[in-house]
DNA sequence: TATTACTCTACTAAGTATATAGACTTTGTG
DNA sequence: CACAAAGTCTATATACTTAGTAGAGTAATA
Protein backbone atom coordinates (compact mmCIF):
# COMPACT_ATOMS: atom_id res chain seq x y z
CA UNK A 1 0.00 0.00 0.00
CA UNK A 2 1.07 3.70 -0.60
CA UNK A 3 2.00 5.98 2.05
CA UNK A 4 0.04 8.80 2.71
CA UNK A 5 3.25 10.63 2.15
CA UNK A 6 3.11 9.48 -1.22
CA UNK A 7 -0.18 10.31 -2.10
CA UNK A 8 0.23 13.55 -0.70
CA UNK A 9 3.12 14.39 -3.00
CA UNK A 10 1.26 12.99 -5.88
CA UNK A 11 -1.82 15.91 -5.46
CA UNK A 12 0.74 18.21 -4.33
CA UNK A 13 2.66 17.28 -7.39
CA UNK A 14 -0.40 17.44 -9.89
CA UNK A 15 -1.28 20.76 -8.47
CA UNK A 16 1.70 22.24 -9.05
CA UNK A 17 1.83 20.97 -12.34
CA UNK A 18 -1.88 22.38 -13.03
CA UNK A 19 -0.53 25.76 -11.57
CA UNK A 20 2.37 25.67 -13.57
CA UNK A 21 2.01 29.39 -15.28
CA UNK A 22 1.25 31.52 -11.98
CA UNK A 23 4.76 30.60 -10.72
CA UNK A 24 5.64 29.93 -6.94
CA UNK A 25 2.74 28.17 -5.36
CA UNK A 26 2.55 29.03 -1.21
CA UNK A 27 2.27 25.33 0.26
CA UNK A 28 -0.41 26.57 2.56
CA UNK A 29 -2.39 26.79 -1.08
CA UNK A 30 -1.61 22.96 -1.66
CA UNK A 31 -2.29 22.21 2.04
CA UNK A 32 -5.75 24.08 2.23
CA UNK A 33 -6.15 23.01 -1.60
CA UNK A 34 -5.74 19.41 -1.28
CA UNK A 35 -6.82 19.00 2.58
CA UNK A 36 -3.48 18.19 3.77
CA UNK A 37 -1.46 18.83 6.70
CA UNK A 38 0.33 22.01 6.06
CA UNK A 39 3.42 20.64 8.20
CA UNK A 40 3.25 17.41 6.62
CA UNK A 41 3.22 18.87 3.50
CA UNK A 42 6.28 20.84 4.34
CA UNK A 43 8.50 17.53 4.68
CA UNK A 44 7.35 16.28 1.57
CA UNK A 45 7.92 19.11 -0.59
CA UNK A 46 11.30 19.61 1.40
CA UNK A 47 12.08 15.87 0.05
CA UNK A 48 10.96 16.30 -3.47
CA UNK A 49 13.02 19.40 -3.34
CA UNK A 50 16.02 17.75 -2.19
CA UNK A 51 15.40 15.49 -5.35
CA UNK A 52 15.53 17.44 -7.87
CA UNK A 53 12.14 17.66 -8.58
CA UNK A 54 10.59 21.01 -6.85
CA UNK A 55 12.41 24.32 -6.95
CA UNK A 56 11.46 26.86 -3.97
CA UNK A 57 11.70 30.55 -3.01
CA UNK A 58 11.49 32.13 0.38
CA UNK A 59 10.34 35.33 1.69
CA UNK A 60 7.13 37.11 0.08
CA UNK A 61 6.14 36.47 -2.94
CA UNK A 62 8.00 32.60 -2.35
CA UNK A 63 6.57 29.13 -2.58
CA UNK A 64 7.15 25.96 -4.72
CA UNK A 65 8.07 25.19 -8.39
CA UNK A 66 8.38 22.53 -10.44
CA UNK A 67 12.01 22.22 -11.57
CA UNK A 68 11.20 19.19 -14.28
CA UNK A 69 8.11 19.07 -16.71
CA UNK A 70 5.33 17.06 -15.57
CA UNK A 71 5.76 14.25 -18.23
CA UNK A 72 9.44 13.86 -16.88
CA UNK A 73 8.67 13.11 -13.09
CA UNK A 74 7.74 9.22 -13.02
CA UNK A 75 5.59 7.91 -10.86
CA UNK A 76 8.32 5.64 -10.01
CA UNK A 77 10.52 7.92 -9.04
CA UNK A 78 8.11 9.75 -6.68
CA UNK A 79 7.41 6.27 -5.38
CA UNK A 80 11.18 5.24 -4.38
CA UNK A 81 11.49 8.46 -3.03
CA UNK A 82 8.85 8.83 -0.54
CA UNK A 83 7.40 5.28 -0.24
CA UNK A 84 10.57 3.29 -0.22
CA UNK A 85 11.24 0.25 -2.46
CA UNK A 86 9.27 -0.94 -5.35
CA UNK A 87 10.29 -4.36 -5.23
CA UNK A 88 9.00 -6.66 -3.30
CA UNK A 89 11.94 -8.12 -2.04
CA UNK A 90 15.66 -6.34 -0.84
CA UNK A 91 17.52 -8.71 -3.31
CA UNK A 92 15.40 -7.92 -6.45
CA UNK A 93 15.29 -4.15 -5.67
CA UNK A 94 17.17 -1.88 -8.13
CA UNK A 95 17.74 1.20 -5.88
CA UNK A 96 17.94 -0.53 -3.05
CA UNK A 97 19.20 -3.82 -3.26
CA UNK A 98 20.33 -5.77 -0.24
CA UNK A 99 21.49 -9.84 -0.41
CA UNK A 100 19.27 -11.33 0.74
CA UNK A 101 20.26 -13.84 4.04
CA UNK A 102 18.89 -17.21 3.83
CA UNK A 103 18.80 -17.95 -0.19
CA UNK A 104 22.05 -19.48 -0.85
CA UNK A 105 22.06 -18.32 -4.53
CA UNK A 106 19.91 -15.83 -6.31
CA UNK A 107 20.46 -17.43 -9.84
CA UNK A 108 18.69 -20.74 -8.50
CA UNK A 109 16.30 -18.91 -5.90
CA UNK A 110 12.91 -19.91 -7.56
CA UNK A 111 11.46 -17.29 -4.86
CA UNK A 112 14.08 -14.39 -6.72
CA UNK A 113 13.30 -15.07 -9.75
CA UNK A 114 9.18 -14.65 -8.81
CA UNK A 115 9.60 -11.44 -7.47
CA UNK A 116 11.95 -10.03 -10.29
CA UNK A 117 9.10 -10.53 -12.63
CA UNK A 118 6.60 -8.90 -10.02
CA UNK A 119 8.89 -6.33 -10.06
CA UNK A 120 9.26 -5.61 -13.63
CA UNK A 121 5.58 -5.75 -14.49
CA UNK A 122 4.78 -3.37 -11.81
CA UNK A 123 7.99 -0.91 -13.61
CA UNK A 124 6.50 -1.62 -16.98
CA UNK A 125 3.49 0.78 -15.39
CA UNK A 126 5.13 3.22 -13.23
CA UNK A 127 8.42 3.53 -15.05
CA UNK A 128 5.88 4.73 -18.26
CA UNK A 129 3.78 6.99 -16.06
CA UNK A 130 4.05 10.73 -15.37
CA UNK A 131 2.63 13.49 -13.31
CA UNK A 132 1.38 14.44 -16.60
CA UNK A 133 -1.18 11.37 -16.76
CA UNK A 134 -2.20 12.64 -13.20
CA UNK A 135 -3.74 15.80 -14.03
CA UNK A 136 -7.23 16.04 -15.88
CA UNK A 137 -6.68 18.94 -18.30
CA UNK A 138 -5.02 17.10 -21.30
CA UNK B 1 8.17 -4.81 0.33
CA UNK B 2 6.98 -8.63 2.05
CA UNK B 3 6.84 -9.06 5.74
CA UNK B 4 8.65 -11.58 7.13
CA UNK B 5 5.53 -13.53 8.44
CA UNK B 6 5.04 -13.79 4.13
CA UNK B 7 8.39 -15.09 3.62
CA UNK B 8 8.16 -17.39 6.31
CA UNK B 9 4.65 -18.96 4.86
CA UNK B 10 6.25 -19.45 1.63
CA UNK B 11 9.11 -20.99 3.04
CA UNK B 12 6.99 -23.27 5.54
CA UNK B 13 4.55 -24.22 2.43
CA UNK B 14 7.77 -24.74 0.21
CA UNK B 15 9.33 -27.79 3.29
CA UNK B 16 5.43 -29.17 3.32
CA UNK B 17 5.22 -29.43 -0.34
CA UNK B 18 8.63 -31.36 -0.39
CA UNK B 19 7.86 -33.61 1.99
CA UNK B 20 4.35 -34.13 1.93
CA UNK B 21 4.95 -38.46 1.81
CA UNK B 22 5.78 -38.21 5.07
CA UNK B 23 2.57 -37.13 6.16
CA UNK B 24 2.41 -34.78 9.74
CA UNK B 25 5.38 -32.43 10.11
CA UNK B 26 6.41 -31.13 13.59
CA UNK B 27 6.41 -27.30 13.57
CA UNK B 28 9.49 -27.59 15.33
CA UNK B 29 10.86 -29.61 12.35
CA UNK B 30 9.69 -26.61 9.96
CA UNK B 31 11.28 -24.20 12.30
CA UNK B 32 14.91 -25.59 12.41
CA UNK B 33 15.05 -26.76 9.16
CA UNK B 34 14.54 -23.11 8.05
CA UNK B 35 15.60 -21.36 10.83
CA UNK B 36 12.25 -19.63 12.00
CA UNK B 37 11.67 -18.90 15.17
CA UNK B 38 9.27 -21.38 16.40
CA UNK B 39 6.56 -19.40 18.05
CA UNK B 40 6.57 -16.95 15.57
CA UNK B 41 5.82 -19.86 12.68
CA UNK B 42 2.82 -21.37 15.06
CA UNK B 43 1.11 -18.35 14.38
CA UNK B 44 1.84 -18.74 11.17
CA UNK B 45 1.02 -22.14 10.75
CA UNK B 46 -2.45 -21.31 12.02
CA UNK B 47 -3.23 -18.77 9.90
CA UNK B 48 -2.90 -20.57 6.77
CA UNK B 49 -4.85 -23.56 8.56
CA UNK B 50 -7.74 -21.19 9.24
CA UNK B 51 -7.84 -20.40 5.67
CA UNK B 52 -8.13 -24.14 4.68
CA UNK B 53 -4.38 -24.71 3.11
CA UNK B 54 -3.15 -26.66 5.90
CA UNK B 55 -4.69 -29.57 8.06
CA UNK B 56 -3.60 -30.46 11.50
CA UNK B 57 -2.91 -33.08 14.16
CA UNK B 58 -2.69 -33.01 17.26
CA UNK B 59 -1.07 -35.06 20.09
CA UNK B 60 1.76 -37.71 19.64
CA UNK B 61 2.54 -38.40 15.66
CA UNK B 62 0.61 -34.88 14.99
CA UNK B 63 1.90 -32.37 13.24
CA UNK B 64 0.72 -30.08 9.73
CA UNK B 65 0.66 -30.81 6.15
CA UNK B 66 -0.84 -29.76 3.30
CA UNK B 67 -4.99 -29.63 2.36
CA UNK B 68 -4.23 -28.38 -1.28
CA UNK B 69 -1.84 -29.94 -3.81
CA UNK B 70 1.26 -27.60 -4.27
CA UNK B 71 0.24 -26.27 -7.63
CA UNK B 72 -3.60 -25.34 -6.63
CA UNK B 73 -2.19 -23.10 -3.63
CA UNK B 74 -1.39 -19.22 -5.67
CA UNK B 75 0.96 -16.96 -4.09
CA UNK B 76 -1.79 -14.59 -4.24
CA UNK B 77 -3.54 -16.50 -1.98
CA UNK B 78 -1.00 -16.91 0.81
CA UNK B 79 0.21 -12.78 0.65
CA UNK B 80 -3.27 -11.59 0.82
CA UNK B 81 -3.42 -13.75 3.76
CA UNK B 82 -0.29 -12.85 5.93
CA UNK B 83 1.12 -9.53 3.93
CA UNK B 84 -2.69 -7.73 3.25
CA UNK B 85 -3.60 -5.90 0.00
CA UNK B 86 -1.91 -6.80 -2.86
CA UNK B 87 -3.29 -3.51 -4.49
CA UNK B 88 -1.42 -0.15 -3.55
CA UNK B 89 -4.38 1.83 -2.85
CA UNK B 90 -7.40 0.16 -0.79
CA UNK B 91 -9.68 1.67 -3.54
CA UNK B 92 -8.61 -0.55 -6.30
CA UNK B 93 -7.97 -3.62 -4.21
CA UNK B 94 -10.28 -6.45 -5.28
CA UNK B 95 -10.36 -8.47 -1.65
CA UNK B 96 -9.95 -5.14 0.54
CA UNK B 97 -11.91 -2.56 -1.42
CA UNK B 98 -12.39 0.93 0.54
CA UNK B 99 -13.60 3.54 -0.68
CA UNK B 100 -11.08 6.75 -0.95
CA UNK B 101 -12.16 9.38 0.78
CA UNK B 102 -10.50 11.97 -1.70
CA UNK B 103 -11.18 11.44 -5.19
CA UNK B 104 -14.89 12.35 -6.17
CA UNK B 105 -15.41 9.39 -9.56
CA UNK B 106 -13.51 6.60 -9.58
CA UNK B 107 -14.10 6.37 -13.71
CA UNK B 108 -12.72 9.59 -13.87
CA UNK B 109 -9.70 9.44 -11.46
CA UNK B 110 -6.40 8.93 -13.49
CA UNK B 111 -4.45 7.75 -10.26
CA UNK B 112 -7.11 4.96 -9.78
CA UNK B 113 -6.57 3.98 -13.51
CA UNK B 114 -3.18 3.81 -13.38
CA UNK B 115 -3.09 1.91 -10.05
CA UNK B 116 -5.44 -0.55 -11.71
CA UNK B 117 -3.14 -1.55 -14.42
CA UNK B 118 -0.55 -1.37 -11.40
CA UNK B 119 -2.64 -4.38 -9.84
CA UNK B 120 -3.37 -6.33 -13.03
CA UNK B 121 0.30 -6.32 -13.86
CA UNK B 122 1.73 -8.16 -10.40
CA UNK B 123 -1.82 -10.07 -10.46
CA UNK B 124 -0.85 -11.70 -13.57
CA UNK B 125 2.59 -13.10 -11.78
CA UNK B 126 1.20 -13.72 -8.84
CA UNK B 127 -2.34 -15.52 -9.36
CA UNK B 128 -0.30 -18.02 -11.79
CA UNK B 129 2.61 -18.79 -9.52
CA UNK B 130 1.93 -21.85 -6.86
CA UNK B 131 3.84 -23.17 -4.40
CA UNK B 132 4.48 -26.15 -6.23
CA UNK B 133 6.98 -23.24 -8.51
CA UNK B 134 8.46 -22.67 -5.03
CA UNK B 135 10.07 -26.05 -4.85
CA UNK B 136 13.30 -26.85 -7.05
CA UNK B 137 12.81 -30.34 -7.24
CA UNK B 138 10.91 -30.14 -10.12
C1' DT C 1 13.78 46.65 8.75
C1' DA C 2 9.62 44.26 9.15
C1' DT C 3 7.08 40.76 7.17
C1' DT C 4 6.59 36.73 4.70
C1' DA C 5 7.49 32.07 3.75
C1' DC C 6 10.55 28.26 3.39
C1' DT C 7 13.94 25.23 6.54
C1' DC C 8 15.30 22.48 10.19
C1' DT C 9 15.16 19.91 14.57
C1' DA C 10 12.75 17.73 18.02
C1' DC C 11 8.95 15.53 19.86
C1' DT C 12 4.55 12.76 20.39
C1' DA C 13 0.98 9.38 19.59
C1' DA C 14 -0.76 5.51 17.29
C1' DG C 15 -0.21 1.51 14.80
C1' DT C 16 2.27 -2.54 12.99
C1' DA C 17 5.83 -6.13 12.87
C1' DT C 18 8.34 -9.44 15.22
C1' DA C 19 8.74 -11.92 18.36
C1' DT C 20 8.39 -14.51 23.50
C1' DA C 21 6.05 -16.88 27.54
C1' DG C 22 3.03 -19.76 29.46
C1' DA C 23 -1.26 -22.03 30.24
C1' DC C 24 -4.61 -25.05 27.88
C1' DT C 25 -6.47 -28.81 24.94
C1' DT C 26 -6.34 -32.82 22.29
C1' DT C 27 -4.52 -37.28 21.04
C1' DG C 28 -1.85 -41.53 20.90
C1' DT C 29 0.31 -45.11 23.57
C1' DG C 30 1.84 -48.04 27.36
C1' DC D 1 -6.18 -44.51 33.03
C1' DA D 2 -2.14 -41.73 33.07
C1' DC D 3 1.40 -39.59 30.80
C1' DA D 4 3.75 -37.34 27.32
C1' DA D 5 3.64 -35.18 22.91
C1' DA D 6 2.16 -31.61 20.02
C1' DG D 7 -0.99 -28.22 18.36
C1' DT D 8 -4.01 -23.92 20.27
C1' DC D 9 -4.86 -19.76 22.50
C1' DT D 10 -4.04 -15.47 25.16
C1' DA D 11 -1.19 -12.09 26.86
C1' DT D 12 2.87 -9.37 26.83
C1' DA D 13 7.18 -6.97 25.18
C1' DT D 14 9.99 -4.46 22.14
C1' DA D 15 11.31 -2.04 18.19
C1' DC D 16 10.18 0.32 14.18
C1' DT D 17 7.33 3.09 11.10
C1' DT D 18 3.75 6.35 10.07
C1' DA D 19 1.45 10.51 10.69
C1' DG D 20 1.25 14.63 12.64
C1' DT D 21 2.63 18.81 15.83
C1' DA D 22 5.50 22.65 17.73
C1' DG D 23 8.57 26.05 17.47
C1' DA D 24 12.83 28.27 16.52
C1' DG D 25 15.80 29.60 12.60
C1' DT D 26 16.94 31.58 7.96
C1' DA D 27 16.53 33.98 3.67
C1' DA D 28 14.31 37.17 0.54
C1' DT D 29 11.51 40.95 -0.68
C1' DA D 30 9.08 45.31 -0.35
Amino acid sequence: MLSKKTKYAFHALSYLAENQHKGAILIQEIASSKKISQKFLESILLDLKKAGILGSKKGKGGGYYLLKQPEEITLARVIRLLNGPIAWLPCVSLNFYEKCSDCVSEATCNMHLIMCQVRDQTLSVVENKTVRDLISSN
